[in-house]
RNA sequence: GCGCCCGUAGCUCAGUGGAUAGAGCGCUUGCCUCCGGAGCAAGAGGUCGCAGGUUCGAAUCCUGCCGGGCGCGCCA
C-alpha cells in the first residue's frame, strides 16, 4: 500500500519495504446468505433437542420458532446438565405462560426420556433445567465412538455447495510477511472447516502478476544488478539484491522480461513457504492471463457491463456507474490511456469465479474495505447476486515480545517474514497463534509466549492433553474396549466431558457459519481443559474392569476429538510430545 | 467530512437476547510415595467506553456521543 502510514504495522507491510498487500481486498460485509451446511442434525444433543420439540408439540404449542430454541449445559451447575427456554419462546403460541408450560413440556419430557432423565425442574421466567441419567451419557458416548473421527462432519461429504476461498493473494513483488500468516492460516482452515462440513472447496491465490508494481520490481531488480539504489517507488529489501544476482543478465535485461523472471522465483517462494505452513492452493490464478489477447476476458467483462447499460465514458475513461448499486463513487474501468485499471481485471477475475462456484469468499486485509462497495456493485452489474461473492477483512496482527510491540526488524526497511516467524515459534505455534482471536480483531501476538513449550502456552497445552491421552491408553494396555453395560456410577468430571464432546457438532456448525476458526482454538482448549480435569479425577489403570474400560472409551473420544479440531486448524496431533 | 472494524479483568482476548459475564497470560497461596509436574487446585482482580431506547430479560439489538485502528486514486 503506498499510502499506509508507517507506525506499529510498518515493518510487516510497510511502505519502505515495498511489500505490497494484495491489492483490491477490501472490508467486510456480511451477507445475510450463507453457504448452507450440508450436514444434518446428528448426535446425542440432537436426539435430545428432537425428544423436546415432540414434547413442545405434544403439549399443544407451535414448533414455527423452534429454531430460537436453546438446549444447551448451563453456565451454573446447579441449573442441571441442560437447560432451555423452548416455553419462554412457545409458551405463547400454546395460550400458556412460560412457567405453566414449562411445567408441561417436563411431565412430557418425563414420559417419553424415561430413564435418561433423572429429574426436572422449572426455573427463573420459564427455564426448564434436565438432569440426565447416566444411561443418557452412556448412549451418548456411544454414539460418539460410533462416528469416529467423521462425528460432527457432514454425512455426505462434498454434498454441500461449491465454494471457492481466495486468500492471501499478496503481490509477487516480496516473501510473504507475518501477516500473510493470518490469513493463509485462517483461509486454510476456513477451508478445512467448511470441507468437513460437507462443502467442496476450494483455495485460491490471485497472483498479481500484471501491471504497475511487477514493472517496478523489474525496475528495482535492474537498478540493484547496477549496483545503484532503486527508483522511488521501487522494492528496496535485500531480496531484491539476491534475484539481481539469480537473474542472469538482470543488469543489462528487458525490465517486463526481469520482471517476469522475478515474479516467477518469488511465486516460487511464496509457495514453498506457504507449504511449510500446511497451506495448499489448488490453483494459482495468474492476473496476466486476464489480460491475453486483445479478446481478453478484462475486455470481455467490461463489454458484459456495457451491454448491461452501466459504463459510461467521461474524460477519456471508461466509467462504471457503481454508484446505481450502493457504492459512492463511480469507477474507472479503462484509463483514458487505454490501459484497464486493477479493478477492471478484478471484476474479470471474479466473473470467472463466479461461473465456477456457488458461492465466492474473499479474504482481504482490513486496509481495502473500502473496496467491498464497488466489487459487490460490480457482481451486481454482472447480473450476479452480490451475496453471492463474500467479503471476510482480516485485521492486522503485530507481534509483541517483551511486552511491547516489538523490534523484531533488525533495521529500518526490513520486515518480518512468515519464514521469520516460522523459524522463531514454529508452524504450530505460528497457525494457533494467528487463529485464535476473530478476524475482525487486531491481534498481537506475543512471541514469548508462542515460543514457551509448556502448558502456559495454550497451543502447547492441548496438544500435551492429546498426548497424555495417547499414553495413559496405551499404558491401560487392553486396547480401546467397548463400553461395558454395567455402569458404576459416573463422576461430575466424567459427564462434563461427555457433554463437551457431545457439543462439538452444534459448535462446529457455528463456527462454519461464522466463518470463525477462532472458535474451534476456544473449543479445543476447554475440551483440553475437561479431559485434564477427568483425567485428574478419575484413574485409569488400576479401576475395576468395567469403570476402566468406560474411561478408555471416553479418554479416547476426547482423543480423537482434540486431534479433529487441531487439525482443522492445521495443528499437529502428537501422540508424544 | 464520509465509510468499515474495534472498545469486556493489570495485559491479550472469548462471549451476536437468557439466570451470579469467562479463558489465557501476569499476580497471591497451596499440591510431587499418585496413569506424563511439559501437571493440578484455590484466590484476588470487571461502572462489559458513555448516554438513551427496544425486551419478561441486553456485553449482545437500535439511536446518539467519546476513544482507537484502517480506508476514501484514471495505485495496486
Amino acid at each position: 500500500m503506498s499510502n499506509s502510514s508507517g507506525g506499529i504495522r510498518s515493518w510487516l507491510a510497510s511502505p519502505t519495504t515495498g511489500l505490497e498487500e494484495d491489492p483490491a481486498h477490501g472490508e467486510h460485509l456480511r451477507p445475510a446468505t450463507r453457504v448452507a451446511c450440508a450436514f444434518d442434525m446428528q448426535g446425542p444433543v440432537d436426539n435430545l433437542k428432537a425428544a423436546l420439540r415432540d414434547a413442545v408439540e405434544a403439549a399443544g404449542a407451535s414448533t414455527d420458532a423452534f429454531d430460537k430454541v436453546s438446549l444447551e449445559p448451563p453456565k451454573e451447575a446447579s441449573f442441571g446438565d441442560f437447560a432451555t427456554n423452548a416455553a419462554l419462546i412457545v409458551a405463547k403460541s400454546a395460550g400458556s405462560n412460560p412457567r405453566e408450560f414449562a411445567e408441561r413440556l417436563g411431565a412430557q419430557l418425563e414420559q417419553s426420556l424415561g430413564a435418561q432423565l433423572t429429574s426436572w425442574e422449572v426455573a427463573g421466567p420459564g427455564f426448564l433445567n434436565l438432569t440426565l441419567g447416566d444411561a443418557w451419557y452412556s448412549s451418548s458416548l456411544e454414539e460418539i465412538r460410533a462416528a469416529g473421527e467423521s462425528f460432527g462432519s457432514a454425512d455426505q461429504q462434498g454434498e454441500g455447495e461449491k465454494v471457492i476461498v481466495e486468500f492471501v493473494s499478496a503481490n509477487p513483488t516480496g516473501p510473504l510477511t507475518a501477516a500473510g500468516g493470518r490469513h493463509a492460516a485462517y483461509g486454510d482452515s476456513l477451508a478445512r472447516i467448511l470441507e468437513f462440513s460437507g462443502n467442496r472447496v476450494e483455495r485460491e491465490y490471485y497472483v498479481n502478476d500484471a501491471g504497475a508494481q511487477v514493472n517496478r520490481l523489474g525496475q528495482s531488480i535492474i537498478a540493484r544488478a547496477n549496483g545503484e539504489e532503486v527508483p522511488e517507488d521501487g522494492y528496496s529489501g535485500d531480496y531484491v539484491i539476491e534475484l539481481a544476482n539469480e537473474i542472469p543478465d538482470s543488469a543489462s535485461g528487458d525490465p517486463d522480461a526481469v520482471a517476469r523472471v522475478g515474479v516467477e522465483i518469488l511465486v516460487g517462494r511464496i509457495k514453498a513457504t506457504l507449504e511449510r505452513y500446511g497451506v495448499q492452493f489448488d490453483k494459482w490464478f495468474s492476473e496476466a492471463t486476464l489480460h491475453d489477447d486483445a479478446d481478453s476476458r478484462v475486455t470481455k467483462a467490461c463489454d458484459a457491463l456495457q451491454r448491461g447499460g452501466h459504463v459510461f465514458t467521461e474524460d477519456g475513461a471508461l466509467w462504471l456507474r457503481s454508484t446505481d448499486f450502493g457504492d459512492d463513487k463511480d469507477r474507472v474501468l479503462v484509463r483514458s490511456g487505454g490501459q484497464p485499471t486493477y479493478f477492471a481485471a478484478d471484476i474479470a477475475y471474479h466473473a470467472d469465479k463466479l461461473a465456477r462456484a456457488d458461492q465466492l469468499i474473499d479474504v482481504w486485509g482490513a486496509d481495502h474495505h473500502g473496496y467491498m462497495a464497488r466489487m459487490h456493485a460490480a457482481v451486481e452489474a454482472l447480473g450476479d447476486e452480490p451475496e453471492r461473492l463474500e467479503l471476510v477483512i482480516m485485521q492486522f496482527v503485530n507481534l509483541v515480545e517483551g511486552g511491547d510491540r516489538a523490534q523484531m526488524s533488525k533495521r529500518r526497511g526490513d520486515f518480518v517474514t512468515l519464514d521469520d516467524l516460522l523459524d522463531e515459534i514454529g508452524v504450530d505455534a505460528a497457525r494457533w497463534f494467528m487463529l485464535q482471536r476473530s478476524h475482525d480483531t487486531m491481534v498481537d501476538l506475543d512471541l514469548d509466549l508462542a515460543r514457551e513449550r509448556s502448558a502456559e502456552n495454550p497451543v502447547y497445552y492441548v496438544q500435551y492433553a492429546h498426548a497424555r491421552a495417547a499414553s495413559v491408553i496405551d499404558k491401560a494396555g487392553v486396547g480401546v474396549p467397548a463400553i461395558p453395560s454395567e455402569l458404576a456410577e459416573l463422576h461430575d468430571s466424567e459427564k462434563t466431558l461427555i457433554r463437551r464432546l457431545a457439543s462439538w457438532p452444534e459448535e462446529l456448525a457455528e463456527a462454519a457459519e461464522r466463518r470463525a476458526p477462532h472458535r474451534i482454538c476456544a473449543f479445543a482448549l476447554v475440551l483440553a481443559q475437561e479431559f485434564t480435569a477427568f483425567y485428574r479425577d478419575c484413574r485409569i489403570v488400576g479401576a475395576p474392569d468395567n469403570e476402566r474400560d468406560f474411561r478408555i472409551a471416553l479418554a479416547d473420544a476426547a482423543k480423537t476429538q482434540i486431534a479433529t479440531a487441531l487439525t482443522l486448524l492445521g495443528v499437529s496431533a502428537p501422540n508424544e510430545l
